[in-house]
RNA sequence: GGCAUCAUGGCCGAGUGGCUAGGCAGAGGUCUGCAAAACCUUCUACAGCGGUUCGAAUCCGCUUGAUGCCUCCA
């Protein structure tokens, strides 16, 4: 019996605004969509938020024994910086800037996306197609949107028509919004417009003479509207209709609207099930954002060279902090509440490998299975990692109190809270233990630490504590932390 | 301006119509040669004003404030 016939996971589907009970289209298996970035820039922390809630879904999806096609788009063309009316491509533009090609950019950015992601222990997806590697399909699509009289052509460009689309179907429901009440409130356009309303949105654009990236179509030489690229790979691999589509909260509109949009026009019927939405980082208040500069780069947080930050972090702590606030909730990004999040990380990290030294008893005081299981309701109920978490420290109290001997546990129960703990930190929320991280050097290291322990201890049995002390205080202002416990002395560098 | 969302204790953050969230910090204690660490115990709350209800921080309305989207961003 698979895992997930025993739990019962409810998402809260956006489009529907409830939390509603989770059934896959195909029974046992889940396909899953996420809008990857535009790879032009580093990405930076709220970007990475997104991907890691993303990929603890997709964990907690595999740990339930689904099994998942999780598809993450690369954005590498056809993103304009607006409406796709007269803006620049991003990519060009920073082509231009730093004079290389624009396909240098983006490999240069895809590779720092993926090493970034690894660095936070984030799994690849299943597929992770590029939008330049699928204009084929995307032109079909059009070609398929003009013949259902959804799109028109003009002076080379395919524009949607949303105000015909919107006759037949609902534009906004996702989002919330009246096509009547956006069109009241249209800003006045700065430019003459091809399109017929301002609310039609580009499938297809003529490329200018000087805009390198064009591909052949039937109407010119040009690329494709930046909303195509998810409906065209997301059908090709996961079908006209599937489980989860996901991305950011400020993608909702008009990006998934469109998407939408282009799937009803295109296939007749809605393409997702499940849309999900993963709320923002913030920082100082306000969006991070790659084009206002209020962002922290994954590298700045981890080598502590930043501005914002008292010192450095590792990437898992990061990601602790992070999961310790649900996805859906608005996270502000700072120093103090990322300090409280690593001290309780470590405590979590230590008294989950201290499981080891505890001695097993007859009879347990502790009900492992009901909290076994209120781990999972946690995770159930729209993956609430920040409960789970909660419940992962009440495990770690209990864990103190077997050491102590004022709780119990038997041999079977210990090793289910241990294999419990395990399977939730390491496997769904997909947390490194960097203390385990020991190579060649610092294990010369911990035989040279080891050693003035040793010199220290038998000072402090000879009461000569001005050498004991020296050893230890010497020892701080070099970084490495003595801790004096009941079974000995332990060490922690930094 | 339009449409949304949110407002919880010193800080970060869950949740809920009546029942302890959790983490960090603070306070007290255990341990210790001292200190640190570790562990135990513990205080402070639900923006304001009305309403519904036996009962609301939780539902409804208004006010105030913040944020997001409406133009590129996860």
């Amino acid at each position: 019996m698979k895992l997930y016939e025993q739990q019962e996971l409810h998402i809260y589907n956006s489009l529907s605004k409830k939390k509603e009970k989770f059934t896959p289209i195909h029974e046992g298996a889940i396909g899953m969509y996420v809008c990857g970035p535009t790879v032009y820039s580093n990405v930076h922390m709220g970007n990475c938020r997104t991907f890691l809630s993303f990929d603890l879904v997709f964990r907690y999806f595999k740990h339930l024994g689904y099994k998942v096609r999780y598809v993450r788009n690369i954005t590498d063309a056809g993103h304009l910086e607006n409406d796709g009316e007269s803006g620049d491509d991003p990519i060009l533009k920073k082509a231009r800037l730093e004079r290389i090609e624009p396909m240098e950019v983006v490999q240069k950015y895809t590779v720092d996306f993926h090493t970034t992601m690894e660095k936070f222990n984030a799994l690849p997806p299943s597929i992770e197609p590029t939008a330049t590697g699928h204009i084929i399909e995307q032109i079909d699509i059009v070609k398929t949107i003009i013949s259902e009289g959804f799109a028109y052509v003009k002076n080379g460009s395919v524009y949607f028509d949303v105000v015909k689309f919107n006759e037949a179907h609902d534009y906004g429901k996702l989002s919330g919004r009246k096509l009547e009440d956006m069109i009241t409130n249209t800003r006045e356009l700065a430019a003459q417009s091809e399109k017929k309303n301002p609310q039609d949105f580009a499938l297809w654009k003529k490329a200018e003479p000087q805009h390198i990236m064009r591909w052949p179509s039937p109407w010119s030489d040009g690329f494709p509207g930046w909303h195509l690229e998810c409906t065209a790979m997301s059908t090709k691999y996961l079908g006209h209709q599937f489980d989860i589509h996901g991305g950011g909260m400020d993608l909702k509109f008009p990006h998934h609207e469109c998407e939408i949009a282009q799937a009803e026009a295109s296939n007749k019927q809605s393409p997702v099930n499940v849309w999900m939405h993963a709320n923002m980082l913030t920082l100082n208040g306000k969006k991070m954002s790659k084009s206002t500069g209020n962002n922290i780069l994954p590298n700045e947080l981890i080598s502590g060279n930043n501005d914002i930050l008292s010192k450095a972090y590792p990437a898992t702590v990061a990601k602790f902090f992070m999961f310790q606030a649900q996805y859906r909730s608005i996270l502000d990004f700072s120093d103090e509440a990322l300090a409280a999040s690593e001290k309780g990380f470590y405590r979590l990290m230590d008294s989950f490998r201290s499981i080891d030294s505890i001695s097993t008893s007859e009879k347990s005081s502790f009900d492992v299975t009901s909290w076994r299981q209120a781990c999972y309701n946690a995770m159930n109920d729209d993956f609430n990692s920040p409960i789970l978490i909660a419940h992962l420290f009440e495990a770690s109290k209990q864990i103190n109190a077997f050491k102590e001997g004022t709780e119990s546990i038997t041999e079977e129960d210990l090793k289910l809270l241990q294999k419990t703990m395990h399977d939730f930190l390491f496997d769904v929320l997909g947390l490194v233990d960097t203390t385990h991280e020991t190579g060649d050097d610092s294990s010369k290291l911990n035989g040279a630490i080891e050693l003035l322990i040793e010199l220290r201890n038998q000072a402090r049995a000879n009461k000569d504590f001005s050498t004991s002390d020296r050893i230890r205080d010497e020892l701080q202002e070099v970084g490495i932390h003595l801790k004096d416990g009941k079974e000995g002395t332990t060490y922690s560098l930094n």
